[in-house]
DNA sequence: GGGGTCATGTAATAGGTTACATGATTCT
DNA sequence: AGAATCATGTAACCTATTACATGACCCC
């Protein structure tokens, strides 16, 4: 997102697009849309003349052909350039390639536990465990549905990866639970007396850094 | 982090912080580094005045006293207030128990996986599998000192959370890998000939919506 | 004839990050 | 003596989203 001189996911999205075939901007984004793309990758349609007129910017599509039809507004057909080509192979390759720490907002939460008195936290956890195994459920569904239809897993890889995170989060928080409910969670002790006296008490948690 | 007044995960960091005992914010920010959260948790330091005004200007802290020793520029504490504290409850509950869409980077690029020549895939995934064990290993060891240390597992829980997901990433890497190679992906085919025709060649692939 | 979609574009706003500015104190 | 740390703050900037604006075409 630094020294990528376009960072906004949907001029990646943008590139592919026109690497298939020359389009004009609506109809990218018609295509991103009926591919259901915005379900994995954070797009925002809005920005969409934005994005192309900053990828046009830094030459990587160029304009293949302008009319119009009747009297609707002049469309230009865009298609990638060389440089473009280079570019998105460099970014796609970059996603698949090399991890990246994503900070989630569920991690966040974890990190600022404590601060949440054993019992609140056991009911929130619950409560996810309840959402994740609803949020499976529906993935799974539309994967039996993608099946019936005899579409080819390899397009849609990203929503089995997705399944799988959720599935290991799932596992996760469940373990979790049982652990505080169970008693067996080192440190279970200092949680519960760091909220006895009072709320959330004046006495300072040990360090550990 | 729409609708919430202030959405910087800062912001709750702070929050948490000064529900343990007021401070000023630069010890507040010496505390959240000692302990560590920038890792688990989003964190720009260098925002962190802009944000503790904010939260003053919402009434979510409010400055207890404010001194100054020797010649330092004048410090102020801050304690959370009342509606602070119900802030940061709801916000941390929140995080807690709503499992949210969260738009990885790899999740973006397995869905744009077809744009690549499967003989690239391949390499970039077992690249990626490669950085996912050393990220493994690399947590692992973290682990091992906490352990020596004795520090209550109550306080790397979050740590633990990304060790899941980074092993639930890896089997699901590995695994697509060993389909590709071993050619028991479903659609394996048409991606070949989608790339065989030269550059992906101008024949549109079939829709998916 | 009215609502939805086709199709493009721009201006305002929001949100956060970076860089800069200051100056004393403490460590080496 | 010089570097790092203590401690605060602000102004500029960047990036992206939101909202607005326009107008023709198509279906019911």
């Amino acid at each position: 997102m630094s020294r990528r001189r376009i960072g906004n996911p949907l001029a990646l999205a943008v590139l592919v697009t026109l690497a298939e075939r020359p389009m004009h901007p609506y109809e990218v984004a018609t295509t991103l849309r009926s591919r259901a793309k915005h379900e994995s990758i954070k797009l925002n349609y809005g920005s969409l003349y934005t994005v192309v007129n900053a990828l046009l910017h830094f030459g990587l599509i160029e304009p293949l052909e302008t009319g119009r039809e009747g009297g609707r507004p002049e469309r230009t057909v865009y298609r990638i350039t060389d440089p473009g080509r280079l570019e998105m192979l460099d970014w796609l390759g970059e996603l698949i390639s090399t991890p990246v720490k994503e900070y989630t907002q569920f991690e966040a939460g974890l990190s600022l536990l404590p601060a949440l008195p054993p019992s609140e936290a056991t009911w929130l956890l619950q409560e996810r465990g309840r959402r994740l195994e609803a949020d499976i459920g529906r993935l799974r569904a539309v994967h039996a549905v993608a099946k019936e239809k005899h579409l080819p897993r390899l397009f849609s890889v990203e929503s089995e990866y997705h399944l799988a995170l959720l599935r290991a989060d799932l596992a996760f928080t469940t373990e979790l639970v049982q652990e505080i409910e169970g008693g067996t969670l080192d440190g279970l002790e200092v949680w519960r007396q760091l909220h006895a006296a009072g709320p959330w008490s004046g006495a300072a948690p040990e360090e550990q850094g």
